[in-house]
DNA sequence: CAGTGGATCGTCT
DNA sequence: GACGATCCACTGG
């Protein structure tokens, strides 16, 4: 396991990020119970130009500051007053780039995800959709502005993944953005089961 | 499998 | 005061 450092993050390209990111492991640290997913879905949110963005248009916020500031760090933000969404910050300062985490396949500490997610018995659901990725790996909105090289960290498990293996299609409940909820900017493991999403987008 | 409606609250206008 | 980068339960085919 080789850990994904500042310079993964630093990067400019918010596209390749999210798509590099799919397959490799997140992993928190709470209360010394340890808990990680493969990642097999994300999005790419390209900052200023994204109308899907919270930080489009150079929208600075007391929320979306944290996007504004230098990568490699957690955004975790809550959605319809119940859901905590985990995004990973990118770039460098002053390009507000993001990439949502919106699914994970389990692997360590399964019985405290059940535990987590209120569940008796493991089935493919538990990490599917960016709320439950946050709810079974236990991050919510107080991780905002946390580095991912202490309780929050990802991974390289040397999977290797064919670049035929990630299937791309438009973002998940983004419509309010125009034509750039047409952009392919959502990207996923092909036939995973805990990917979330109409079965359509995801051939 | 697809479609619908309710839950619930921080954030921004 | 309105609404959202969602989820679940439930309906009908």
């Amino acid at each position: 396991m080789l850990k994904l450092d500042d310079s993964f993050f630093l990067r400019e390209d918010v596209l390749k990020i999210a798509r590099e990111l799919i397959g490799k492991i997140l992993l928190t640290t709470f209360d010394g119970k340890r808990t990680s997913g493969r990642i097999v879905e994300t999005e790419a949110y390209q900052g200023v130009i994204d109308r899907a963005s919270h930080a489009y248009n150079n929208r600075r916020t007391a929320r979306t500051e944290v996007m504004f500031g230098t990568g490699g760090v957690a955004y975790v933000y809550l959605c319809y007053g119940i859901h905590h969404l985990f995004n990973v910050v990118t770039s460098t300062s002053g390009q507000p780039h993001a990439v949502l985490i919106r699914a994970i396949e389990p692997v360590e500490g399964i019985r405290t995800i059940l535990d987590r997610v209120r569940k008796k018995h493991w089935n493919a659901s538990i990490g599917r959709g960016p709320g439950n990725v946050a709810k079974a790996l236990g991050i919510h909105t107080g991780h905002t502005g946390h580095s991912l090289q202490d309780q929050i960290s990802l991974w390289d498990d040397g999977a290797r993944i064919r670049k035929s293996a990630i299937g791309s299609s438009v973002r998940i409940g983004v419509d309010y953005a125009g034509e750039d909820a047409l952009l392919p900017y959502r990207f996923y493991l092909r036939g995973n089961p805990h990917v979330s999403g109409r079965t359509t987008l995801n051939r």
